[in-house]
DNA sequence: CACAGGTCTCTTTTT
DNA sequence: GAGACCTGTG
């Protein structure tokens, strides 16, 4: 295999595929190309696709990582395990959740419904949600589970202590529900499989033999219930490679524990190290203000990042007064940059700290009819009319599933309100049946009337067809079904408003997710099943939808970008209170919470390749009222002469007067950086662009496909894109510098 | 039972 | 500024 293309430490972690490997990798030094190479090799090593597992943290790096694969090896990729944790957690208790009490037709509850679960448990236990609101229970609850501590645990604990044991009553509480439920959180997913392979020897023992090599993506974003489904799953063979950055661990708040990484080489004996420094992505200035901000940190892995790259545009700095200066600003730039063809819309980024700072740089696109596409906020399946039909499809997958039949037990409006509801509660309880089973006994009820009874029974009926329904049909029929029976769009249409239109929208797009989730299932030969479909869209990450081949301005959270690259960034919002959020300050921890926004900063600085611009407003509107932020410290700590332009006075910590950059919408003549050459989308490094050896018509081997016809080479700027009509396995694309290719 | 209109609170990041 | 929650009315 070629691996010309491949640096020193690059090769070394390709090659060494024995025992744990500790990958330390800088923000664009080549990480994913090192995982797929890697994969790669391990094939042309004879190793047998089936046995490798690659885990990522969102689909999107799962797939993508996956397309590399394939371009290198052609083909093949397909037995790889790649998954996402949580839906390698689905997978594995889709087959073995009946071994730790659950069937396996669990419910993946999000957010919202966790949030939902949890307000009935304080009801019924009574507790006042002022003094125990559902947030704090939740989250307590997420990191006991992301600590790998269960209810009995949780509880024992606080009993020891001697402390209010509260929470972890409700804990209990929320867990049970969840059983009666048969519905797992998100966190529930990741502990409930480490239990599973606790218990059971003999599925680990499974897993075991399937695995032999085992690699993680993002290893700093692991926490302690991650980290011991890894330890877990790679035990068989100990063939484990974890590849991280301990500057870009921003997931503290989601349990992520930055010692899984720190601490890799005690854990695991013997650990191969490698450490890749040498940065692809970004101008020399640009990696310079990045080492400048992270170098405040205490307590991390020491190294610096190097490039070979032209020194490029300085950083750019802008205190603006208002925050609708600074989205003016902004938008006004991409705009000149567009016009100017130095930057496409597509080639620009504006990344903030809060979703909330979207709305007004959003405003200000659509005025000036710039495309855009916001990522995250509002997820589409939060969306109402998605939540309703898909708890169709919830009720029917899993009759348990209390929470999605209360959810659509009176939508659309059939006259079944809460009085109704409690009563027909009443009757369940009191007769030891869930609430399905008591609805189908409505005229049963005593207490209700005649009248309701119909209407109950007429819904039970409903949802007896569709089960039944369901049982025969995929689940596209089932959704059209249910939007035919519910009259969901029909009533819609009546209302005839705006909104109304939007929310069909929303539904048609629903449907023809079901029917892309039918076609890929059958494509890559999984069972297309209701179950596997409402799994999938429970697991859908915001950062998922985004296609970088979309000529739009993308706007995210800097959490979100994690992993992106864009010629041209910005970052409006450097404000204190702001970045570093108003949470991380004046708190016990702040030294430990600053530094992992400064890592946020620094994830922030490093997406850009060739243009950075910073921003900072003096007013910002926040809660509702008016803010004045100082600028943010992180941008202080940038040296200044590494900034464009003098535009701040570091002496002068009031902030009162600062300089505006004047140039910001003047003529910049770009300097010819070597981004098109450096760029990640070309793997991140200089490719030789060889001559072909072969031509159109010429027979060429390939190692693993065997021989075939060149039907058509496409000079794609960088590389050429071969097709080859392969003897046995047929028609292949790939790029000729990682098929090698040779004539025959 | 449904809905409108008022008041209240809480604001980070997300699989 | 949005969302949850409460209350009064038809």
């Amino acid at each position: 295999m070629d691996l010309t293309m491949l640096n020193e430490n690059q090769k070394l972690g390709v090659t060494t595929t024995k025992g744990p490997v500790l990958i330390l990798a800088g923000a664009g030094s080549g990480k994913t190309r090192v995982l797929t190479y890697r994969a790669a090799y391990l094939i042309e090593q004879g190793v047998n696709p089936y046995n490798i597992m690659a885990i990522t943290f969102t689909n999107k790096a799962a797939s993508e990582m996956r397309s590399r694969i394939d371009q290198i090896v052609g083909h093949g990729s397909s037995a790889i395990w790649v998954a996402t944790f949580h839906s390698t957690c689905v997978r594995i208790l889709r087959r073995f959740a009946d071994r730790i009490g659950y069937d396996t037709n669990f419910t993946i509850y999000d957010a919202d419904d966790s949030k939902k679960l949890c307000k009935e448990v304080l009801k019924k236990l009574d507790i006042d949600s002022k003094l125990y609101p559902e947030k704090r229970c939740l989250s307590e609850i997420s990191s006991a589970k992301d600590e790998l501590v269960g209810y009995e645990k949780y509880l024992a604990d606080v009993h020891d202590y001697g402390d209010d044991d509260t929470i972890a009553r409700v804990y209990r509480e929320y867990q049970i529900q969840l059983k009666e439920n048969n519905a797992m959180d998100f966190d529930d997913l990741i502990m409930l499989t480490v239990e599973l392979f606790k218990k059971c020897d003999d599925v680990l023992k499974g897993y075991h033999e399937r695995f032999q090599y085992v690699m993680v993506d993002e290893y700093q974003d692991t926490n302690t219930a991650q980290f011991e489904l890894i330890k877990l799953l790679a035990g068989g063979s100990n063939n484990l490679c974890v590849v991280g950055d301990d500057d870009q661990s921003i997931y503290k708040f989601r349990g992520a524990n930055i010692y899984n990484i720190l601490n890799f080489e005690d854990t695991y004996e013997g650990a191969t190290v490698i450490k890749l420094e040498e940065n692809y992505r970004s101008t020399p200035n640009i990696l310079n203000v990045a080492n400048a901000v992270i170098k405040n940190n205490i307590g991390r892995k020491d190294k610096s990042l190097w490039t070979e790259a032209d020194e490029g545009e300085k950083v750019r700095f802008s205190r603006c007064d208002s925050a609708y200066e600074e989205a003016e600003k902004i938008v006004g730039d991409i705009d000149k940059m567009a016009r100017l063809k130095k930057y496409s819309y597509g080639q620009s980024a504006i990344l903030y700290r809060t979703n909330a700072q979207s709305r007004i740089l959003e405003e200000k696109l659509i005025q000036e009819t710039i495309p855009y596409r916001i990522i995250g906020g509002i997820n589409f399946y939060a969306r109402k009319e998605i939540k309703d039909l898909i708890s169709y499809m919830k009720v029917i997958s899993n009759p348990k599933d209390d929470l999605a039949l209360l959810r659509i037990i009176n939508v659309p409006k059939r006259g079944i309100g809460q009085t109704t509801i409690n009563k027909i509660q009443d009757y369940a309880w009191g007769n030891n049946i869930s609430f399905n089973e008591a609805m189908n006994k409505a005229d049963k009820i005593s207490s209700l009337s005649k009248a309701t009874a119909t209407k109950v029974t007429k819904f039970a009926k409903l949802l007896n067809e569709l089960s039944e329904f369901s049982e025969k049909k995929p689940p596209s029929d089932l959704l059209e079904r249910i939007i035919e029976e519910t009259e969901y769009v029909e009533l819609l249409k009546n209302e005839k408003t705006e909104e109304a239109k939007a929310r069909i929208e929303n539904i048609d797009e629903l449907v023809s997710k079901v029917y892309m989730y039918e076609e890929r299932a059958n494509d890559e030969g999984e069972e297309i099943s209701l179950d596997n479909f409402l799994a999938e869209v429970s697991l859908v990450a915001d950062i998922d939808g985004y296609e970088d081949s979309d000529e739009v301005v993308v706007l995210m959270t800097l959490h979100s970008s994690k992993g992106l690259e864009f010629p041209n960034v910005y970052i409006p919002g450097m404000e204190e209170n702001l970045f570093p959020s108003g949470r991380s300050l004046g708190g016990p921890d702040e030294a430990k919470e600053l530094e992992e926004e400064r890592r946020l900063c620094y994830v922030g600085i490093t997406r850009a390749e060739e243009r950075l611009t910073l921003l900072s407003s003096a007013m910002r509107p926040m809660r509702g009222q008016i803010n004045y932020n100082a600028i943010s410290r992180f941008v202080k700590e940038i040296p200044k002469d590494l900034l464009d332009g003098n535009v701040w006075e570091p002496t002068n910590n009031k902030d009162k007067e600062p300089v505006k950059i004047s140039d910001m919408f003047s003529n910049h003549s770009r300097k010819p950086v070597a981004a098109q050459k450096y760029s990640a989308k070309n793997f991140g490094s200089k490719i030789n662009k060889q001559p072909l050896s072969y031509e159109v018509g010429d027979r060429v081997k390939h190692f693993k496909f065997g021989e075939g016809e060149v039907k058509l080479i496409n000079d794609g700027g960088r590389d050429y894109e071969v097709t080859v009509d392969f003897d046995d396995v047929g028609t292949k694309k790939m790029f000729a510098s990682f098929a090698k290719l040779t004539k025959v």
